[in-house]
DNA sequence: CTACAGTCTACAGCGACTATAGGGGCAAGA
DNA sequence: TCTTGCCCCTATAGTCGCTGTAGACTGTAG
């Protein structure tokens, strides 16, 4: 089984370099063998490794879902309903940030269209954003949505 | 014209105390004046431009477009096609990320939807997040979209 | 007077990287 | 042999938009 460096890693598995060493250093993949130079050595398993958290990421899944996923992986025996509850976690998730980001797209639609071209006076993109009839959320309602904003 | 401590700008507002004094780090606003004692006070202009950022925020805005959208503001003779245009990027960039959602949506929904309560083994959600036919974004062609997951 | 709520500053932490600085290693061409 | 140029190394700081914490001080109600 030949060995490859980890710039030939991040291109089979089209993830950066800088970011399979980030990896590394929160233990999300292994630390791996070293050349006599020290350079960095893996074998073909990485790359399936390293696809995996790729595509997991690309989903949005957050770093510590894909630890327990890979954790889980790893104990093929086990009933896969975690890895379900953890993959509907994902997709609720998803679902919610579509719907806050819907009701954005549609309030920003109002505002662009209502531009009639004027003069900053008069215009209805900043009267919108001045008014705070707040339409979204409740400020200060008890347990507040989480402001769309964080990973994802 | 009676003054405001930051608790009650921050009710007034509805953005947090600790929110308030960052924006003033950062130059978002202004400094307030202060009583003899060192705390802040705010007069009623400040619940506006308070209002307008966390509009401005809920929508997605970064905080460097809420800068220019607060320096045009202030000159209202201005043509308001620059304010167009930063309220027309913001519109794009909730679109574009709509899309991605809606693409990651369909593929979490397919691949919970495959899973029938098996062992680990046989489980089709790590099946899927394993095969790495990259179906959502070719990660190494140029000019790459951004990938979904900075603001907002 | 005593609670207790509110305010102050300064700094560290979040997630998931990305960028920079400053150096070493290694093969091919002049 | 030397140089060019790419690859690799470590360590640290920066990104974005806040949030949390620590420890001290102030203002007010009972």
């Amino acid at each position: 089984m030949k060995q490859m460096t980890i710039g030939r890693l991040s291109k089979a598995a089209g993830v950066k370099i800088t970011t399979i060493r980030y990896y590394e250093s929160i233990d999300l993949m292994g630390e791996p063998e070293r050349s006599t130079s020290g350079q960095r050595l893996y074998g073909d398993e990485a790359v399936q490794r390293l696809s995996f958290i790729r595509h997991a990421r690309d989903l949005g899944f957050p770093i510590d879902s894909i630890r327990e996923l890979i954790k889980l992986q790893h104990q093929p025996g086990e009933d896969c309903a975690h890895v379900d509850v953890i993959a509907r976690r994902q997709l609720a998730d998803v679902r919610q940030k579509l719907s806050q980001l819907e009701a954005l797209e549609a309030e920003l639609k109002r505002m662009v269209s209502a531009c009639e071209g004027g003069s900053i006076a008069t215009c209805k993109v900043l009267e919108s954003l001045g008014d705070h009839e707040q339409c979204l959320d409740s400020h200060d309602g008890a347990a507040a949505a989480p402001k769309l904003g964080a990973r994802l």
